[in-house]
RNA sequence: GGAGAGGUGGCAGAGUGGCCUAUUGCAUCACCUUGCUAAGGUGAAGUACCGGCAACGGUACCGGGGGUUCGAAUCCCCCCCUCUCCGCCA
């Protein structure tokens, strides 16, 4: 959410911030805001008066006795009448204006390329070679199947389509990536953290998921819950509505948790293979810091810095893109993508996603400090990236790694995870 | 799932219809005192919105929402959360 103040001072600037994102219906909610806002400021003052003055009234009626306050009484029910209209009026406008404001996206920063679609992102660094294999290399699928490790035609006859299971190796596998990433954030001073999987519409809120990513989310109507489709709701809500201490922040903390998604409106997309499916787990980075745009940005460069050191390790080929307004989500400022190479696919695909959000969340989720100065209350600034998404991962882990025969090359850094493994299968071609 | 007790400012904790403009303590900030330290004294200070260049003034806020009343932290209803006991359970 951004702050009322912002938009009034500089509507352009929000309008052409939907505008670049390729949101111009939520363009519209900017004048819309406006509007409500300029009607509220209209109505409070002359509310904030009557109360006054009913609570000025009700104060020397206390003193007088019961029969003598008869005469004002009629008077007093008047005033109360007259104020419910005015204060229901006004109760209406302060959730339209929430509702408005709500929609309007952050405002993308600077240095966010334009563009319409993930087509127009701009890549800014490419690490790692594109490995010459020698020989005809398998897809990640074909590989897992051969070798007994995964199985989506039985996932999908019993849970749909777009699920699987791992078994034995690369299910050990899986595991040993994920626990990697969270040992090598420990070690860089980040707090582990195990979130709720299942959490209130305020958190989706509050992370700028709600309203627009319904769609997207398993829900348990029963008891009102929604199922995460990402830890950076659960942890980056977590000091919601708190007040914290300048000397607290930053606040920097890497979650493992599984994670849900619909994947409504992308049949026929992606269908084979790991790629997208409703359940995977991974270990994501989340930053809570004060409010100063530098800093925000100097965190960003580190969340990206942590999973490029995590994939480099992996020996697996990556580049960086800056994403463009048009592939940019609602509540984010700017967000670089690291997209993985991956030879069944021949091209680099999404394998994780840095976003800096200044205080569009904290707003939203009033996640506030106190300056050590002692000056105004301030909201967070809050970052997330990912760390690592498994089994996504395991695409480009599985393909460039595989050997002539079938059997998959461990990258050194995972072996310890697989008791000292260098190799994972046996000879199949 | 059943029964009970609670939720008050950054924290702790008083407050059972008008003297609440929320007592007090801790922590914070400024100044003073005691040769250091420990401690003591005086004062300032909640959050949001509105008006004002400002000092300041007004209104709202006592877990959230609704109600009763001229007047609600206080009474009533619904919801959320915490604690205790019982039941069930990995």
């Amino acid at each position: 959410m951004l702050d009322i103040k912002v938009l009034r001072e500089n509507p352009d600037a929000a309008r052409a911030g939907a505008i670049k994102k390729r949101l111009p219906d939520r363009a519209q909610a900017v004048d819309r805001a406006l509007a409500i806002d300029a009607e509220l400021r209209a109505l409070t003052p002359k509310l904030d008066g009557m109360r006054g003055e009913q609570k000025n009234a009700s104060k020397a009626l206390g003193k007088l006795s019961a029969a003598e306050r008869e005469p004002f009484l009629q008077k007093q029910k008047e005033l109360k009448a007259e104020i419910g209209v005015l204060e229901e009026r006004e109760k209406q406008l302060e959730a339209d204006l929430k509702q408005q404001l709500s929609l309007v996206p952050n405002i993308p920063d600077e240095d966010v390329p334009e563009g319409k679609d993930d087509t127009e992102n701009q890549e800014t660094k490419r690490w790692g070679s594109v490995r010459d294999f020698g020989f005809t290399p398998k897809g990640h699928d074909e590989i897992a199947e051969a070798q007994g490790w995964l199985d989506t035609k039985r996932a999908s006859d019993m849970a749909g389509s777009r699920n699987y299971f791992l078994f034995g190796d690369l299910a050990l596998l899986h595991d040993a990536v994920l626990r990697f990433a969270v040992d090598l954030l420990v070690g860089r001073g980040f707090t582990a953290v195990d979130p709720p999987l299942l959490v209130r519409d305020a958190a989706m809120f509050g992370t700028g998921f709600f309203p627009g990513g319904e769609e997207q989310t398993y829900r348990a109507e029963k008891d009102e819950l929604n199922l995460i489709g990402t830890a950076e709701v659960p942890v980056t809500s977590l000091h919601s509505g708190e007040m914290l201490a300048e000397d607290q922040l930053p606040k920097k903390y890497v979650a493992r948790s599984m994670c849900f998604r619909r994947e409504a409106g992308t049949y026929g997309k992606d269908q084979r293979g790991l790629y997208r499916v409703h359940q995977f787990q991974k270990v994501e980075q989340v930053i809570v810091d004060i409010a100063d745009k530098a800093r925000s940005i100097a965190h960003h460069h580190d969340i990206v810095k942590n999973a490029e050191d995590l994939l480099q390790a992996c020996e697996l080929p990556y580049r960086i893109v800056a994403v463009c307004g048009g592939d940019l989500g609602v509540p984010q400022a700017m967000k670089y993508d690291i997209e993985t190479w991956m030879p069944s696919r021949g091209n680099y695909c999404e394998t994780h996603s840095a976003s800096r959000f200044y205080d569009y969340q904290a707003r939203r989720l009033s996640l506030r400090y106190r300056p050590k100065d002692g000056g105004k209350v301030l909201f967070c600034h809050t970052l997330n990236n990912t760390v690592i998404a498994s089994p996504r991962v395991l695409i480009p882990l599985l393909e460039n790694h595989q050997q002539k025969d079938g059997t998959v090359r461990l990258p050194q850094v995972l072996r310890p995870y697989l008791g000292g493994r260098e190799v994972l299968g046996r000879p199949i071609w």
